[in-house]
DNA sequence: GATGAATGAGAATTCATTCAT
DNA sequence: GATGAATGAATTCTCATTCAT
């Protein structure tokens, strides 16, 4: 889809802004496929056929599968987690209002989503691919809850939550948000009410507002 | 075989014993190889071996891999339920204790236990299965959330707790638990301290505690 | 073929001997196939199909179209190399009709017979198929060189032969042999006249003869 | 792109030159590349970039694969025979000297170069490419077996070889020669020591002399 | 002439399911 | 009831060949 900023007709070699796009958008078919179907079922053709190509064309930008896939996980999630490092870097604000923005950015940006599908991916794969458990653990994970334990602990410096256990309490910081993911995966065909995130979230933050409010003091 | 070494004539109890407790035997080998594997990619021939049963022999108590599944979840799941609800159905103390029991009983009945690998089981077949996610969804996680939700309820009509959105608590109450189980099936084995659930738990208890809490009153 | 010994009707348990045919009868398949078409382009399919079993079937005998191949090999090549320690075990006649003896047996056993495919093969596949090239050299040509260097040595111990560089010479007694079975395999499609196999043995036996001869002696 | 860096005015010699030279460069390195994996095995691509040109180049100069390994074989051996043709017409001395340098010649022109590779590709080929085989079967074993039955013929006429089986006789000589250049594309690696192309020929040679005398005269 | 992106037919292998014994 | 041999559909990946630029 970035291709459109140029009108076609302009001498433009179609060929070569091709072969700069496609990897763009093999990706993006495998993200859609990988997301309906899983890693394991989905099917090479199906990806190829979605992306307008064929099936050999996948091999010239990506020598399988599973490098597919990380392409995909790479080009979905990481440049969200830079947004939201950058993000934590030039926060001055209140921490509350940092978390607040964080989980808010990843209920726009990853929930509402294609992207959202990852982490069911992950969860369905990292088993039977322990390269791919390996590459989500260190690229993703490990730097998400960095970034919430930095904030964790920046608002504790600042008075402003009470001294918490900062591990368990990234994971409960997490954990709605990734069901939330989860759910709109496995489930949210199967209902009549659409999960209604608006309103989770909401919820979540105002409990997280009172549980790490510092004892007798104000909310944060 | 092992049964051979009885005679036959004297009540043959040992066989008969067998004979009844062999779809129990299947199902057990199935959770634990479906634990590991995940659905679609364990096979049949290693359940029937663990089981000590041949591949046919699986077709005369089971139609098919899927609905071997669904007893498979049937019997992890479902008496922990069914245990839930009378826990809670015979309730009498304080709301909160109640929760308390709740979410401990899925720590030390689900989570640490082989049927803590259905959580992940579910999601990542969940898309390519959809009777299978209609089974769980109407089995399980309803069944499972109105339990968490007549907690809630109870609570504040006692007056123990807070008024809340009620359908969003109850999977900010969930999210912690699931997430561990998740964690455990995908990434357990990438982590050199091992995540301690009992370190989660308490910390998603004090969290809870202070959420739940009446506005100005003491905590629940 | 071996089953034709027993009727059929005798309650024979069909299918029982048919387990114990299948692998000599897909060996049998694969050494017809592999030797039309050499192993990488032999397909299975086809290997499956003169058996007259599935694809899938060739599965439960062997692991793989390698380990296949080996199977071929041993069938129809180790059976004759123990023929021919045990002849030379046994030998007591002069050294040079012990020579004779071996050559014609390699001449009827192999040459003329399907497993005459084999040494093209070997060839064919040795460089993209280290392993088999391994196999092929430990199993068979290690031991039918070290036998002829045997038979060479005893006839220069007992005086028949004069001395001589004896691996060059069993590099000189192997290599007519061998060029006549890959003459077969590549060319004999070509010729109006075939090969006379039995001639070109004849030529090579009597000009072993005079090489061998003992200085200024009588031939051997 | 090499040739970039000469002006194109000045005669533009190199790139000229570049242009014929094209077909031999590719040839040159399709001989390496099918001497290594084999014809089937052998990718253009890796020809193509060996040669240090595109894919789509190759087939500039060569409809296809098979007649891009026509090229080689023609390129490799013709020019020898014609080597071996012209150095038996112009023979004078003993027709054992001839048979000796013919022999030695194949020894240090294809046994030891990459030529050697060829009867090894052709072996392995012939069957699944009947085309092949016939180019190499009219373009190159019928001159080379023609070649060397005058040879024998001369020296039956002249009285130094006793009177044999020409066409038998003919194999007898080239069997060794061809079971070296098999060897080395097949064996080679496995061995510790390596053939002794050296002391193989000395020993045929001297078989041969032996075997070729006329009866009771002196050694050819 | 030269390029290299794109194609798509083709083959090995796996495994749920069947059914003769 | 129990077995396990047999099946064959399904899927990833490779590479000779084409052709727009």
């Amino acid at each position: 889809m970035p291709e459109e900023d140029a009108p076609e007709d302009s001498a433009a070699p179609r060929w070569r802004r091709r072969k700069e796009a496609r990897p763009r958008e093999i990706v993006d078919a495998a993200l859609t496929v990988f997301g309906e179907r899983g890693f394991a079922a989905a099917r090479l053709e199906d990806v190829a056929a979605r992306a307008g190509v064929s099936k050999g064309t996948l091999y010239l930008y990506f020598p399988n599968k599973e490098e597919l896939f990380k392409a995909v996980v790479r080009e979905a999630i990481l440049p969200n987690l830079d947004m939201a490092e950058r993000l934590l870097a030039g926060a001055q604000g209140p921490s509350f209002a940092v978390l607040e923005t964080l989980l808010t950015l990843f209920a726009t940006r990853i929930l509402t989503t294609r992207a959202g599908a990852i982490p069911k991916l992950i969860v369905a794969e990292a088993g039977n691919f322990p390269d791919l458990a390996r590459f989500y653990y260190e690229e993703v994970i490990r730097r998400a809850f960095a970034l919430l334990a930095a904030v964790l602990e920046r608002g504790v410096a600042r008075g402003e939550f009470r001294p918490v256990d900062v591990d368990s309490t990234v994971r409960l910081i997490v954990a709605p948000m990734l069901m939330s993911a989860l759910w709109r995966s496995s489930f949210a065909a199967l209902e009549e009410r659409p999960l209604d995130v608006r309103a989770l979230l909401a919820a979540h933050l105002d409990a997280l507002r009172r549980a790490l409010a510092p004892e007798g003091g104000p909310s944060p």
